[in-house]
RNA sequence: GGGGGAGUAGUUAAGUUGGUUAUAACGCCGGCCUGUCACGCCGGAGGCCGCGGGUUCAAGUCCCGUCUCUCCCGCCA
């Protein structure tokens, strides 16, 4: 019996020329030339031209022409050289072609709902995902996923991390983010919950003995999705022990930078700087800054203290803040309409406006803004001096409580780098964000909760701090961020027990409550558990990163829409009443 | 929960101030064509203008509601 397949659709070449090849794939395209047609056939690995010249009855090109685009062939053929001059450069196959003996047809389609390459809705590729799989630009991206997370976890297991499973179904952990709740038919009225993060799992396992543990293993959490956000995601959860913070960023750079050079073939990652959470408030207005390009927001309050502008010397007296950004030659590009727009932003975000002041020289009179009468020769050569104004440039104000202004100004400072085309997706910078806060307070309740979790560990300097002045104790905590994207997160955590029972307390979680929720980890931290941290990758956000994409749905085969349905699927769906039953759940139908 | 954008042939889009038979490209169907690779040429079919209501002599176009997709805010320990 001859061979299903003895050659893929990307593999041959001039040097099986005079072969009889099988080749199965599906019909990419036919190119009837009248007593001459070409039929391209397409595989995973690449398109081959398949070519007949019609003399065989029983194989006319009238009935080639009959295979519609996508239907599934088999085609068995000879190898042999194109014409001088006929050679398409553009295909790895484009030297040869295969004249067509034989073609077996394993399934035929129908037109096909959408084109490839061309432009159609993601609505409609969605629901016919198969077909979208099909396509060469999803396939590459799936395909470069795959070889993504190969190479991540040979870079892993050199680290001598232990590739370790971790159950699915938990409990509820009413903190963080909603979870996804499952009946337990054998527990009734009990519940599991699917797993936000495998984190005390993992935390388990170092106490365990494991040192180093991984997993590439998917997460789920029950809140409103982002481009960037899919209610099931895939993480790369890593735990170590015996490390500090120095030690989990100097080997997660090791495996980045090798993980993405080797990716892109070239050095794109040398190093990978560090900024503080502090710093990269006040410079970027976010704990994720994008740094491939500066337009950094810069504090100009004082300056604005005494000035005759209400509106600033208010602000600055009452505890707020004058920020600036400084758009390099833009004055001249800026019409009236943009700078209405971005005011109409800031607006939108709860800033107060967005002040405006195009610089068209250096002198006080070549300076054209709403401000301008506001503006006296002290403060605007202060003003050029401080924020380092050039002739030409673009500067915009904003002001208001410090929090408001940073994240107004953050996200004009985002979306002008997106405008001017300073967010190149071939260009990866990436950047530890360390020194976080471990706690934050809620605004309306005034509680204090864990930033992280409450598992991190307090920075040794700053645990005194933890009763008194709470705002200021730092985590030993770190995010790596990619191009404004926060593509991993992690921490040391504590193995010291008496250090866990302070931040249970100073975040409100009685000794009762600690014992129900974590009764587990508690335990566990009395046998003697090592120090350990580790960190979790976003691996959906990363591998969008590293293929150039702007939403994690192009690098998932299989994701929901922004209203978590599966077009394809149809899911959710509802369940019968005698399903709930079974469960023994009470489904009260709202009208 | 809130705000913005979109929905017109199989697909992607155009459609003016509300006014004759709703256009085009690709795809599909039929014919011709021996070197194409976005093949070319000739011809043809194809429409619940998302859905429901309203205004009007007249609605793809205006108004209200609704559904779906999308982007953002809240949310995401």
């Amino acid at each position: 019996m001859t061979m299903m397949r003895t050659h893929h659709c990307g593999q041959l070449s001039l040097s099986q020329v005079g072969d009889t090849v099988t080749l199965n794939g599906w019909v990419d395209k036919v190119r009837n030339l009248g007593g001459f047609l070409f039929l391209d056939l397409r595989d995973r690995f690449g398109l081959t031209q398949c070519v007949s010249e019609g003399e065989s009855e029983s194989l006319s090109n009238r009935t080639l022409q009959e295979l519609k685009a996508e239907s599934c062939v088999q085609i068995r053929g000879c190898v042999r050289a194109r014409p001088q001059g006929m050679k398409n450069l553009e295909i790895a196959t484009g030297a040869i072609e295969v004249l067509i003996q034989e073609v077996t047809v394993w399934s035929k389609a129908d037109p096909l709902p959408f084109q490839f390459g061309q432009e159609s809705s993601e609505q409609l590729r969605l629901k016919h995902r198969y077909l979208d799989l099909r396509d060469p630009s999803l396939r590459q991206r799936i395909v470069a996923r795959s070889q993504l997370t190969s190479s991540l976890r040979k870079l892993l297991e050199e680290h001598d991390f232990l590739d370790l499973e971790t159950p699915y179904l938990y409990k509820s952990t009413p903190e963080g983010a909603r979870e996804y709740l499952i009946p337990a038919r054998v527990s009734p009225g009990q519940f599991y919950a699917l797993p936000q993060s495998p984190q005390l799992f993992k935390q388990m396992y170092m106490v365990g003995g494991m040192d180093r543990y991984y997993q590439l293993v998917k997460a789920f959490r029950d809140e409103d999705l982002r481009a960037d956000r899919q209610p099931e995601f895939t993480q790369v959860d890593c735990e170590l022990s015996f490390v500090n913070e120095v030690a989990v960023r100097q080997i997660f750079t090791d495996v980045v930078r090798r993980l993405v050079n080797g990716f892109l073939g070239r050095e794109c990652v040398t190093d990978i700087p560090q900024m503080s959470f502090e710093e990269a408030l006040h410079a970027y207005g976010n704990d994720k800054p994008d740094t491939r390009f500066e337009m950094l927001l810069q504090d100009c309050s004082e300056l604005w203290r005494d000035s005759s502008f209400q509106a600033f010397s208010a602000v600055v007296a009452a505890g707020g803040v004058v920020n600036a950004i400084v758009v390099e030659g833009q004055a001249a590009h800026m019409s009236r309409k943009d700078l209405d727009a971005l005011n109409q932003e800031a607006l939108n975000l709860g800033a107060k406006g967005l002040a405006w002041a195009k610089c068209n020289g250096t002198e006080l009179q070549d300076l054209q803004s709403p401000l301008k009468k506001f503006v006296d020769e002290p403060l605007w050569s202060q003003l050029q001096v401080q924020l380092g104004v050039k002739s030409g440039d673009l500067l915009l104000f904003c002001a208001g409580p410090f929090d408001l202004v940073k994240a107004v100004l953050g996200k004009i400072r985002l979306s002008l780098g997106e405008r001017l085309g300073y967010m190149d997706p071939q260009q990866l910078k990436f950047l530890w964000v360390v020194d976080f806060p471990l706690l934050e307070q809620d605004e309306e309740t005034g509680r204090w909760a864990a930033r992280h979790h409450p598992f991190c560990m307090p920075q040794a300097q700053d645990l005194p701090l933890l009763r008194t002045q709470p705002e200021k104790v730092r985590a030993c905590a770190y995010d790596l961020v990619c191009n404004g994207y926060e593509v991993a997160g992690g921490s040391i955590r504590n193995h010291d027990l008496a250090v866990q029972k302070q931040v249970f307390a100073a975040i409100g979680l009685s000794e009762e409550e600690a014992e129900s929720k974590f009764g587990f980890l508690l335990e566990a931290l009395r046998y003697g558990p090592p120090p350990h941290g580790g960190i979790a990758f976003g691996w959906d956000r990363f591998v969008m990163l590293m293929t150039a994409c702007d939403a994690i749905r192009d690098v998932i085969a299989f994701p929901k829409t922004l209203s978590g349905q599966c077009l394809m699927t149809q899911s959710p769906a509802p369940v019968t009443q005698q399903e709930l039953d079974t469960l023994g759940v009470v489904h009260r139908v709202t009208s």
